[in-house]
DNA sequence: TTACTTCGTGTCAAATATACACTTTGGTGC
DNA sequence: GCACCAAAGTGTATATTTGACACGAAGTAA
């Protein structure tokens, strides 16, 4: 089949040729004040390393053989968290031949992996916890793992700042549609964190009456017969929110 | 990093654990009538195959060690039709275990590939072209890619039905917001075609005027002192589509 | 000139989006 | 128990958008 299709059979059959697959994971969660994402600093003390060069990165790994990508993704955020049929999407898949290949990553890579020098794509997922149900895995993976607040993450590792940014686009555009906030939020929830939340993702400022019309007439967010404790002021009504088939 | 890390370092190094990464293409094209897209017969003759047994798939190739997937994507495409520049997008990436081990597509993959028991991870792409500006190429790979309409596409090799359809959707889905519409008109067009085609696009009928009164208050829809020529009723004005940086 | 076919146009009602400010409620501390 | 604090909760008026709907105009062909 064509030119291109003789060139493969020239070029894939070299050592250097082969290309790893991976899935990586922006994982998000919301505490009240803010929206974090999960983050992985690599263990550079067991990989004997120099500390200067630990970076932190998404949560991710190399495709198993038998493993579709959605079973992959859900694998590594089990080990991370635990948590089972949470929220967990598809959103982009990056292919560059060089983004594993700075030497910043290199190292790291060189005393980890098998093949360090293997391009590697990556097929990226996001995800989202109720933070309050996430409870790290007492493993060396989910030990390094912390929050981090999206407007405060540092330089990632590899392509990584720019798959969490994509993960946010894609996040801020299925906010609306597909009803995304509520996966972030714990059972039940006032109107005011949900705005918060709404506020946040989509990073502008809404008006609470237009706001609480528009939820009010979503049948799926429904009224509890409870009101918000511990607080210091007028307590707000619960809410929860049913998803429908 | 973790348990399947490890796993990773047993089960990775075998020979059967390579996965192979290829681009699919849904390249798309209205003629006025329906909505069309590319697809390719395998070539059982050069194969020494069996007739009964030819499929038609969606273009699409394997990755070349040093190319990134859009790249691989536009190659494809200008493999296929010549074009260059045109719209192309990557929707989403498909890589079931077994999504290229049926036995109806395993006889052609092993008179084709150097590893046709390999797992595939394709990612796919669409694309719009406009068919006035379609010219094959004389190469075998081309010769053999017809358009067929959206609604008559038979059973595809692999899963190419599956990734058809998500294509489909995404296009739909695309349609209002990115202005894709555009793509797969002539550059001189009328608002009459371009209704048929979102009505073939999203398949529901729109009302003309409310249609016209949408379209006239985008800016980048610009009329010309020009009118349709050669059709045997009044003749309907002509516009051009200007995209705005 | 007639017949045919598609082009091109406007209005009204309903629904939705936006802008905007004050009273209520419960808790705390005096 | 009163005063204070902080966030909860609520309604209206206006502008914008959507959806439904029908007929004269322009060109071609016979």
């Amino acid at each position: 089949m064509s030119r291109s299709r003789n060139s493969d059979k020239i070029m894939i059959n070299t050592a250097t040729a082969h290309i790893d697959i991976s899935v990586d994971c922006a994982v998000f969660g919301f505490d009240g004040e803010a929206v974090n994402v999960l983050l992985i600093e690599q263990d550079t003390d067991q990989m004997q390393l120099p500390k200067e060069t630990a970076q932190m990165a998404l949560p991710g790994d190399l495709v198993l053989p038998d493993e579709s990508l959605h079973a992959s993704a859900r694998r590594v955020l089990k080990e991370l968290t635990s948590l089972e049929g949470i929220y967990l999407k598809q959103f982009y898949t990056f292919g560059s031949p060089k983004r594993v290949a700075q030497e910043k990553d290199q190292e790291w890579l060189q005393s980890l992996r098998m093949h360090p020098e293997r391009r590697v794509i990556t097929v990226a997922y996001y995800s989202l916890v109720k933070m309050d149900e996430f409870t790290p895995q007492a493993n060396s993976f989910a030990a390094r793992a912390q929050w981090v607040k999206i407007d405060e993450v540092p330089d990632l590792a590899f392509d990584h700042n720019e798959i969490l940014e994509s993960a946010v686009e894609t996040m801020q555009s299925e906010l609306m549609t597909k009803h995304i906030g509520f996966e972030l939020l714990p059972e039940k929830f006032t109107l005011s964190q949900l705005q918060t939340l709404y506020e946040l993702i989509l990073d502008k400022k809404l008006d609470k009456r237009n706001f609480r019309k528009n939820i009010k007439r979503m049948d799926q967010v429904i009224p509890l017969d409870e009101k918000q404790t511990g607080v210091l002021h007028k307590p707000a009504q619960l809410f929860k929110f049913e998803r429908e088939e």
